[in-house]
DNA sequence: AATAAAACCTAGTAAAACAGTAGGGATTAA
DNA sequence: TTAATCCCTACTGTTTTACTAGGTTTTATT
């Protein structure tokens, strides 16, 4: 039950990106905020912006973007993306073929929700705000 | 954030403790019964009896049992001893040292205590009334 | 047109964690 | 004495993690 890396890392750029909301900034400069491993960085990176929560300009000058304002993006949809969905276990639906006759599976599944529920409850505003 | 095999078998073991509660059961038994590897479980049976959650007898007809009745004891009892304290980052208290201005370590105080909470709001008993 | 800054992308890799297995020792009821 | 049972440590193969390396493409600027 520990955090990635990933998930870690790349929520604090996506802060330093909604710090800066409106405006593009290139890896090296969110690295150097950040104190995180451009090269790493630029892995997450690639995965966001698939899943279209951030934008990118290339070429000189050019660099990321938040494509929807702070208050409108919560911790849990970034999270999603770097956490393989945040599922806690595998076979989340409890369609695993183990002869268990306790409903464990019903705790997980439970969790599971507890835990999306309360991740997309905060919006990196909130976070940057506190910060 | 995938919860280890220690903690999902280990409460699989757990429960099936539970619904023979005031009786000792080998642990061939309990493997049997929950289709888990025995020499596997005996490390994790290591780590709940030094927490004090099982009991055990050794010898002929010995075996392990549940110490408290099945509705004393949490889902979060258990799997604090078998996930480390149920810790979802390294820094709980924010005491790293990296220049990140954005309160990301709020987000991660935040849910483990939910994570916390809502595992320990959930009695062994209450699995097993479900199965 | 040349250059340099920047994103884009794939592959490799050392270290750690995970999920067990192996093998023996100690205890105790029968 | 035996066999069942817990106790304990160490080892091991696999997977995941957390990166790094090295190149390609795009584009503003000169």
């Amino acid at each position: 039950m520990k955090l990635s890396s990933k998930a870690r890392y790349g929520l604090k750029a996506v802060c330093e990106l909604a710090k800066n909301y409106g405006q593009t900034m290139p890896l090296s400069q969110i690295a150097l905020n950040t104190e995180l491993s451009e090269g790493y960085l630029e892995q997450l990176f690639l995965a966001l912006r698939k899943a279209e929560i951030i934008g990118s300009v290339r070429g000189v000058s050019g660099g990321y973007f938040l494509i929807k304002a702070p208050q409108n993006i919560s911790v849990g949809e970034v999270l999603r993306v770097l956490e393989d969905g945040l599922q806690i276990v595998d076979c989340i639906h409890g369609n695993c073929n183990a002869k268990c006759h306790c409903s464990t599976h019903d705790v997980w599944n439970k969790l599971y929700l507890q835990i999306n529920n309360f991740l997309d409850s905060i919006t990196i505003q909130s976070i940057i705000d506190e910060g």
